[in-house]
DNA sequence: TGTACATCAGTGAACGCGCGTTCACTGATGTAC
DNA sequence: TGTACATCAGTGAACGCGCGTTCACTGATGTAC
């Protein structure tokens, strides 16, 4: 007869971070099969970490600074699924569209980590984990728009384009996740899709672009003419 | 010496409704005074109503069904606002975007409600509270674009349209509650206005407008011009 | 090479907490006589 | 008009639950002799 629940063998130093890097695993994975980030708990990760809950201690001051770890290893995903994708072609305006498409994908893909990362309660301390890796994020997009302000099509902040699109794409995201019954097309691809170039293009026309310079990029010629005030009249 | 916390006085009968009314105004609230929705338990509740925890289940059976409710007055109250913005013009697109600025507007002062609304983990039974006022607000958005379309100035289907702007106010809103250390602007209003011209915009510029339609509206001309695809020749 | 020992990662049992929910009750109210 | 009674909105005490967290412990490991 087998001891049922063998005592797990001790890490030998050196391999401090061995269970470490399990308990995130298992964290991860505990996310990916739930459908609320409410299943994230110190009993739940230690079991399916084979552990005992009092364990996760010993690799983390407490739930907090476990959480916090969680999502800092989602935040870098994210952020190098959009990298890649942005990096993943020579043209600015396909990159952006590209990097577009992987945040919005990556959010439909693993909604928990998603809802876990970015429509959490505010925390009180301030900074919200992860919050320099988000950071990073927004980054990556904002470099993104830099060739299509050369480009003479986008116009304005960087950073500050980058975030209007990054709200629209967020917003796109957040609410599927947390409404799937809402009315949404049959195609969400596509949906989605729109949205991007939505925000693309809406981004263009306040920026007053010029049209002149869309014939100097090659798929400029293919981008939308833009510019002018919506209504700038009203107060 | 008085009686420190007397009985309450019997609701009679016919004033049925007068508790459940004051269960759900202190709902509201709690959650007006908070940081977080979790303030939303049984007993805060009915500690804030002045009567003990199990006096509620007399008139909502359990605490989804309370939640539920107070779900459905605020949608109500966000529709409300939103349809007033948008009856509050003649003009079509300056109706538009004051019905955008109300409903970004509602989210920001009242982020606790909006969370409760929007943002919180999918509801197992399918259809979440409210779902149907949900609805309404936008179909009221929907209804707005109808006459910017019959102005040649968008195109498509209605309730597309208006999914499609949703989504980046939510997405304003909803990232500004989630994350207010995130590096926003210091014009947060300007900002949230951007965003709902750029989704009005994009909008446009997804539709392949019409540009000579633009001159048969009056602020219409003041509308930007802009169609065309966003690299159309991606895969 | 063999033995005694110190280390410390992981264990097992327990804690206090706030939660939703239950249940027998109480006593002010409206009604029947 | 006065009295007995039935109703049922709200009370008080308690339940079981899962949570984060604690603490004394244990026993496999690496090390010193």
């Amino acid at each position: 007869m087998v001891l049922e629940t063998p005592r797990r063998r001790r890490t030998r130093p050196g391999e401090g971070g061995l269970l470490r890097e399990e308990i995130l695993i298992a964290a991860e994975g505990l996310l990916a099969g739930a459908e609320d980030e409410a299943v994230l708990t110190l009993r739940a990760v230690a079991a399916r970490t084979g552990v005992t809950t009092p364990a996760v201690y010993r690799h983390f001051a407490d739930k907090d600074e476990l959480v916090a770890a969680v999502c800092m290893r989602v935040w870098e995903k994210l952020g190098q699924d959009v990298r890649e994708a942005i990096d993943s072609t020579e043209d600015p305006f396909q990159g952006l569209r590209r990097g577009a498409g992987a945040f919005v994908r990556f959010g439909l893909e693993h909604p928990v980590h998603y809802r876990l990362l970015m429509m959490g309660p505010p925390r009180e301390g301030g900074a919200r984990p992860g919050q320099e890796a988000a950071k990073a994020c927004l980054k990556y997009l904002a470099e993104a728009t830099r060739p299509c302000i050369e480009a003479g099509v986008l116009k304005g902040d960087p950073e500050r384009i980058a975030l209007r699109a990054l709200t629209s794409l967020h917003g796109c995201v957040a609410l599927m996740i947390a409404h799937p019954y809402f009315p949404w097309p049959e195609d969400r691809d596509a949906f989605c899709d729109e949205v991007s170039r939505m925000a693309g293009l809406g981004n263009a026309a306040l920026g007053e672009m010029d049209v002149a310079a869309l014939t100097a990029t090659p798929t400029a010629v293919q981008f939308a003419a833009a510019f002018g005030e919506w209504s700038s009249a009203l107060s």
